[in-house]
DNA sequence: ATACAAATTTAAACCGTTTTAAAAAATCAT
DNA sequence: ATGATTTTTTAAAACGGTTTAAATTTGTAT
């Protein structure tokens, strides 16, 4: 019969042919007791060295997997990380831009492989809707037992309202793209720095007529990066004017029209420091619509280094950021807050940009 | 004490403060079973209609969840789906190619969003190193109650020929771009379609010297799409020739270089179908950098609409694939598989593409 | 009041592990 | 051989639900 040639006492797993043999089977075919197998299959120093290589011989050869949801129960941890990304309230049309995928996929691939290499699961939920509903889904996400720690990839100020209310529910949870609360842990790439950097860039060209087309006033990158180009440029003695700061959309659409009205002003500015690629590209498209070119007329700065901007013409300037190593952070930070309790000091952690110098930027000669 | 203005009978609950109620603090507040408490919330007829309302109320007032795992080690199911993604057996360089992630965003998406609404969760697995090693993974997730079902998004020939390895051990499974193996099911976009009708556009354009800028060979909509050209062409009268067949890589450098060969041919092309739009534009920066105008010199076709194709100039004519969609029909057709067993009969769905024209092509004038 | 049927509730088994305290076996010192 | 240790094994209690068969209550007809 089964097993007769492995074990010393023994009797056939209770049904074999169709459902996977349990601990139970494993043990009576080896002549010992459920707790001895479980023990051995987990390295327990409790258990006889020979007890414990003839049981896993066993289990081996008869194809036992440990059923992780009776562990998790019993265990009380999931092995589960859910990673919630925000769509937008109205239209989820945020969750479709193409910037946003870009964003979002090294994070996703930094955060997987690190969870996996831990064996944790990670598992990924849109969130749609009010934000009472989001709130109650991550909230049934932890106290429910689907996860034992959560990411929250934010992009709005409305997001993080919301990430705000967790932040009394001591919740294994780091924010992803923006340090929202001095309770929750964060890790973001150095969307201010990065910004500096672009301004710097260009006032290094001699630029001193330097225009900012920003994402949406409610975008919390597009307000680090703002505040980044008011700074330099305060820092740098040149006064800002109101109309070299417009608000876009993110979208290369807003960038063509919001770079038009630049270019119709009295003194229109000699560079432009973009808040993403997509509307560095718009206004490209506007520069050669309208005759003029860049850099030669006009010089530009994105942000994102998106793949968009290595194919149009000029390769454009624009400011790197790690996106994987900030996925691979989050999932560490996560990993960390679950396995020592939450109520450890919070960490804030900035991964540095980096300026891609492309095609898209020229020394000012002429002084004015 | 609490829960005395609520019900007839009652008790506080074990540990009020730090952890989550259970079905038992439940019943011992509403004074009934356990057994009636899950029947209640499970709305079963079995159980009185006020009782269930106040249990109901009870279970609100106190912030009950249902512990899932407890209720999936009792119910034997996970309420999950894992996504396995293949990433390259070298260097993982696959899914790093943007071309993969906005292919993958989509369907991610569709899934996702699909699997929520019926209360299932979507997990994520990059599989990387040996073909042993994934199938153990995959195996491993079913087996072990990981998920209930898996999708396997294929894109190489070794990646199918690791899910033929799966088709005999009847686990719940959808491919997703290819259908592999007639045992499982599948969906996939009509790459052969889309191609056909991406060279059918040529040909009515009046073009006869078409050559074709290919995926690797082993890239299975690479095959595909070489396939649907090979066949085009037979069926117009036209002889292939073989100078006219390039294998790239996907890549944008592929496309330049490859370009750069068949524009040095004794007789070139006057129109190049590429295997998708990275390859098309490569192709295109190599003709403007050798002083030749597409589409006024060359007409050029693409595949995928990425975002690429439409920043550059010419607006790329490519073909979309309804990506979205397919994801969405993946994760109900696993879903289908999970409920009903799968020894169904197998589905194979493939999901129609559309010709997005460009400015890239143009009628050919001058016959020879 | 009694018998019978229908509606409602519940006890108890079960899902497959982990873990701990106690029991059993083996080893050692006297 | 005996008692004291140490090593190894195991029984049994979790973990928190679901589900079924049996028990109880309620309602109806006689």
């Amino acid at each position: 019969m089964a097993g007769s040639e492995a074990g010393k006492t023994g009797s056939a797993p209770k049904n074999s042919k169709t459902a996977s043999p349990t601990i139970k089977d494993i043990a009576a075919i080896a002549g010992v007791s459920p707790a001895t197998v479980s023990l051995a299959l987990n390295d327990s120093p409790l258990v006889a060295v020979d007890t414990a290589k003839r049981i896993k011989e066993l289990a081996k050869q008869y194809e036992y997997r440990s059923n992780v949801i009776a562990r998790r129960l019993s265990r009380g941890c999931t092995e589960v990380v859910t990673l919630f990304i925000f769509g937008d309230r109205e239209d989820q049309s945020n969750w479709v831009l193409p910037s946003t995928w870009t964003y979002f996929n090294p994070i996703l691939k930094g955060a997987g492989m690190t969870l996996a290499c831990q064996n944790y699961h990670l598992q990924f939920e849109v969130l749609v809707g009010s934000q009472s509903y989001g709130l109650k889904r991550i909230l049934d996400t932890i106290k429910g037992k689907v996860a034992d720690g959560i990411l929250l990839l934010v992009h709005d100020e409305s997001d993080s309202l919301l990430c705000k209310q967790l932040e009394d529910e001591n919740i294994p949870a780091v924010v992803i793209n923006s340090d929202i609360s001095s309770k929750m842990n964060s890790v973001a790439s150095d969307n201010y720095q990065g910004a500096c950097d672009a301004v710097n860039y260009l006032l290094s060209l001699g630029h001193k007529r330097i225009a900012h087309i920003s994402g949406p006033h409610t975008a919390l990158n597009a307000q680090q990066r703002q505040k980044a180009y008011c700074d330099v440029l305060g820092q740098a003695g040149i006064e800002l004017r109101p109309e070299y700061i417009l608000e876009g959309n993110w979208r290369m659409d807003s960038g063509y029209e919001l770079m038009g009205r630049l270019l119709e002003l009295d003194n229109p500015p000699t560079a432009v420091f973009c808040a993403n690629d997509h509307m560095a590209i718009g206004a490209l498209q506007t520069t050669n619509s309208r005759g003029l070119f860049v850099p030669r007329d006009i010089s530009l700065v994105g942000f994102d280094d998106a793949e968009v901007a290595e194919v149009v013409s000029p390769r454009l300037t624009t400011v790197r950021q790690p996106l994987e190593e900030v996925g691979r952070i989050a999932a560490e930070e996560v990993l960390h807050c679950i396995r020592n309790g939450s109520d450890q000091e919070t960490r804030h952690t900035v991964v540095p940009t980096q300026l891609i110098p492309g095609r898209s930027c020229q020394r000012i000669l002429i002084e004015n």
